[in-house]
RNA sequence: GGAGAGGUGGCAGAGUGGUCGAAUGCGGCGGUCUUGAAAACCGUUGACUCGAAAGGGUCCGGGGGUUCGAAUCCCUCCCUCUCCGCCA
């Protein structure tokens, strides 16, 4: 949520700022709202002023036995006025509230404009795109000749969007989320967190995904509203909501790994092939909460931490900012990672890393204190995919192919394949 | 699933219709004392919001109701704990 005093105080900035999204905000209608809820709310706190003061007055004269017919008289009226400014109020309210819910954060001015994932700008790249002196095949097919996975069995047991894993490809599968936790929890400093795969409305509002895309997570079958998450943002960073960190816990940086459900409704049509675009797929994903003073600088870091599971398997890859079209509901800047897949003869997004600033905090109630200021000010959140755990396997099992289709397996993942070197079918 | 108890400030925990945003303790902050620290003692210390300030308003799990007036009474939902049942 955007800061509401900053709508209230420069709507024609926030609104040419949320322009860069295409967003055209009704400023008019805000300013008509809130020059309501102002005159509203004055008038409202100047009765419930009245009211407490003889409230006060009535308790005295009752305690000393004063008669008190003519004051009960009078706030009966003062009740009545109250309670209709009161029901306005609270309907305005809520009014501007919904409004304000479906606002996205605003870009930072660093990010460039554009509409579509074209408009990306490259920032760096990483390693060499391997050659092949032979026909490459994609993961399906070197999936299929493994007999390591299969999408029709798993289109039995549900339906389209799902796949399951076989023998050492479901191990190599294993082996990659341990190995993604290995390194962030020794190497980068977060700390492990086991949370919910299933969260509440208020949850998916804090983070961004609700009350706007609905359509886009699967809803449970319960009396209240409840939800397979989509990514382990949603919970871990829950976690912090209705806190007030000391400023020694900061920075916050959790590590977890979950399965992540989406609906993928409206991308009919749109990597029907394979295991890009599933249903159902595992993400090891880093979030953190810090100091608004060095989220910037987090942001860069966490990227990092990304890149460094892809270094450490020997996958090329470059990193992109999103521009402003391709841009998040809830981010002010995103870096995207994108793994080279041969088949494709391109990238793909395999990790997406973003600062949020006080967006998801301030919809949280993510605070922290500061001792210099000794004021309670909001955090800011940060999360990033590192990596993807799916994605990540397709990018292995196509980079690392040779001419039968077997799979090399990075040195990294060895340990934890049994000291396994290639995958064959078995 | 059944029975009971309970949800109050950073934490613990009083408060059953009026002067209660709320006793007390702990913690935090400032100070006295001390070479320094601890202890002791003194002071201070909730969040949000409107306002230049003075000051006003809201918040005692969420929502609704009763009342001139609700932390306190009623309804409802959610959550936690204890016991029983079932269970990986």
């Amino acid at each position: 949520m955007l800061d509401p005093k900053l709508l209230r105080t420069k709507l024609d900035e926030v609104a040419l700022q949320l322009s860069r999204r295409e967003l055209n905000i009704d400023k008019d209608w805000f300013a008509s709202q809130e020059k309501q809820r102002r005159h509203l709310q004055a008038a409202t706190e100047n009765l419930q002023s009245q009211r407490n003061r003889n409230s006060k007055l009535i308790a005295q004269a009752k305690s000393s036995g004063q008669d008190t017919t003519v004051m009960l008289e009078e706030m009966g009226k003062i009740a009545n006025e109250l309670k209709a400014c009161e029901t306005k109020l609270d309907d305005l309210k809520s009014e501007i509230h919904t409004w304000m819910l479906e606002l996205p954060n605003i870009p930072h001015h660093s990010v460039p404009e554009g509409t579509t994932d074209k408009d990306n700008i490259e920032v760096r790249k990483w390693g060499d795109c391997p050659g092949f002196d032979f026909e490459v095949l994609d993961h399906v097919d070197i999936g299929e000749r493994l007999g390591g996975l299969d999408f029709k069995r798993a289109a039995k047991v549900v339906g389209s969007r799902f796949v399951t894993m076989h023998g050492q490809v479901a191990r190599l599968h294993r082996a990659l989320i341990q190995f993604m936790l290995d390194v962030h929890i020794s190497e980068h400093g977060y700390k492990e967190v086991y949370v919910p795969y299933i969260a509440n409305e208020q949850s998916l509002t804090c983070t961004g995904q609700l009350p706007k895309f609905e359509e886009d997570v699967f809803r449970l079958h319960t009396s209240d509203l409840r939800y397979l998450i989509p990514t382990a943002e949603v919970p871990v960073t829950n976690l912090w909501r209705d806190y007030i960190a000391k400023e020694e816990d900061l920075p916050v940086k959790y590590v977890c790994h979950t399965p992540c459900f989406r609906s993928e409704a409206g991308s009919y049509g749109k990597d029907t092939r394979g295991m890009i675009r599933q249903h159902q797929f595992e993400k090891v994903e880093l979030v953190q909460l810090v100091k608004p003073e060095s989220s910037w600088r987090a942001l860069d870091e966490l990227t990092q931490h990304a890149e460094v599971i892809l270094q450490k398997l020997q996958l090329p890859y470059r990193v992109v900012t999103l521009c402003t079209g391709d841009l998040g509901f809830a981010s002010a800047k995103t870096y995207d990672i994108e793994v080279w897949l041969p088949s494709r003869k391109g990238y793909c997004e395999i990790s997406s890393c973003s600062n949020f600033l006080d967006f998801q905090a301030r919809r949280l109630k993510a605070r922290w204190k500061n001792t210099a200021t000794r004021k309670t000010e909001l955090l800011h959140t940060l999360n990033g995919s590192a990596l993807a755990v799916g994605r990540t396997l397709v990018a292995i099992m196509e980079n690392n192919q040779d001419q039968y289709a077997r799979v090399r397996i990075p040195e990294a993942l060895q340990p934890y394949m049994n000291g396994l070197e290639v995958i064959s079918r078995e």
